[in-house]
DNA sequence: ACAACCGTTCCAATATTCGAAACAATTATC
DNA sequence: GATAATTGTTTCGAATATTGGAACGGTTGT
């Protein structure tokens, strides 16, 4: 076991509801040996990759990682682009705005713009949801293949109620969610995806479900659809469909 | 040199205009053989901590990293508060907020809040400015003793420079720049830390400087000192001082 | 098709890392 | 405030990973 490996283990327990590690924590959580733990953030702390909280015996990732998240958010030609898609959206229509990535079947939210509207939803980034669950990941998923998507969830049940959604995601260009995740909220997601880096990303906006016309959220599928339409052209993604059907009523 | 020590070092190498890199430029950039290299940044990839672009030779750092900031972010009683003060603070005038830290004599954004005003400034983070050239790092500097200070600018003018200013800040509670780092626009920062952990961060608004009256200044200078003075009282810090005197005309 | 460049793999020598147990320092309990 | 319990650090030989040089595939551009 190379001590890179550990030192990623050690990484990776943060960011669930984990903020903070010591050294029997991180001892116990992997597996290792006091002496080992001890030495590993020892190492960890000398390379600026980990930081004692205060004078404690508490770690937490070093400040370096801030400059690297903001690194592979701008790493992405799509990404950013769509950061600026979204961006506009959201101050366009007061609503707050995401956008998100997917890895394997949760959703990561890796930039928001908080709305302008006095009600609006609070926004969070960094934080995971299961993809099946909400517009944003749905709205990936249906880039994939229905065999890919399969592959992904091998439970029937999940697998059979997901298809038919993903099939109407498939047509319209669009994702939908209504106080799916939260009471009284709902969202609208459209994907894009940059062929060449095989990245896909969703441009995303939630509004409280009860002030939402219909007029209104029309309006809103047409411009998601058109920016991401646009970022599409941008980086030549032949997976983007306009939505064709989205003003035929349901 | 161990491994841990190399890996960190090519992590550094991200975030300032570059935010990906190949075999050959960190050969190049670390005085590494391209065995070496190669090597490094496989075992990386294998860990996670960094990804390939597409199906490119190119490098970044691994969506891990999205995580790790976001607990960096949320490890430290203070940093979670001042978020939330500034996130209130900038929807209540408007304005572009920021929070930030102080890192040796640089200032580090490590969460920004649009404003919702038509003209507003951009807010960007992950980038570093020198301290004693913003608000911000001001008003972080002035929580340090004069001889720290004189430590950290061994430099006589810049020192001398800095010290009415800084003076100026202790008695007053808050820093102000005026279309010091950019052109037409002008901030406001207030600074508290907690003695525990012994983190101080800075609030900061940026605004536009001929937009503003000297009333709605005011009214910023006082709101951010009640929140800062909230803050300071929640977690106990000895350094901060309510302003006396900013209502006296200068 | 060729050349130039970039990235990967092999090798033995070297340096780091490993785990157990003793040691030190902190925190909790009485 | 003393003792016990927990947590973190250091030491050691043995085991293992890492190192740089050179030779080997792959890709790119002319």
């Amino acid at each position: 076991m190379t001590i890179l490996e550990n030192a990623a283990l050690v990484l990776r327990c943060f960011g669930n509801n984990c903020t903070d590690l010591t050294v029997s924590e991180v001892s116990e959580r992997l597996g290792l040996p006091k002496a080992s733990a001890s030495r590993l953030l020892k190492s960890m702390r000398e390379t600026g990759m980990l930081e004692e909280i205060g004078g404690s015996r508490r770690h937490r990732p070093g400040r370096m990682m801030l400059n690297l998240s903001a690194a592979f958010r701008y790493s992405s030609g799509v990404i950013g682009r769509a950061r600026a898609a979204v961006h506009e959206l959201s101050q366009a229509f007061g609503h707050t705005g995401y956008v998100s990535i997917r890895d394997n079947r949760q959703v990561l939210a890796i930039a928001d713009f908080e709305g302008t509207n006095a009600l609006r939803v609070g926004a969070s980034i960094g934080n995971k949801l299961p993809a099946e669950r909400c517009a944003t990941g749905r709205s990936l998923l249906a880039r994939l293949a229905p065999a890919e998507v399969a592959l992904l969830y091998p439970d029937g049940p999940i697998a059979e109620r997901l298809a038919p959604q993903l099939d109407r995601i498939r047509r319209t260009g669009y994702a939908l969610s209504s106080q799916e995740t939260t009471p009284g909220v709902d969202g609208l997601a459209v994907a894009v995806g940059d062929p060449v880096t095989s990245e896909a990303v969703s441009l995303c906006l939630v509004y409280p479900h009860n002030l939402v016309s219909d007029a209104e959220r029309n309006a809103m599928i047409d411009a998601m659809i058109d920016s991401a339409g646009g970022i599409a052209e941008a980086v030549g993604d032949p997976l983007f469909r306009a939505a064709a059907e989205r003003r035929v009523p349901a």
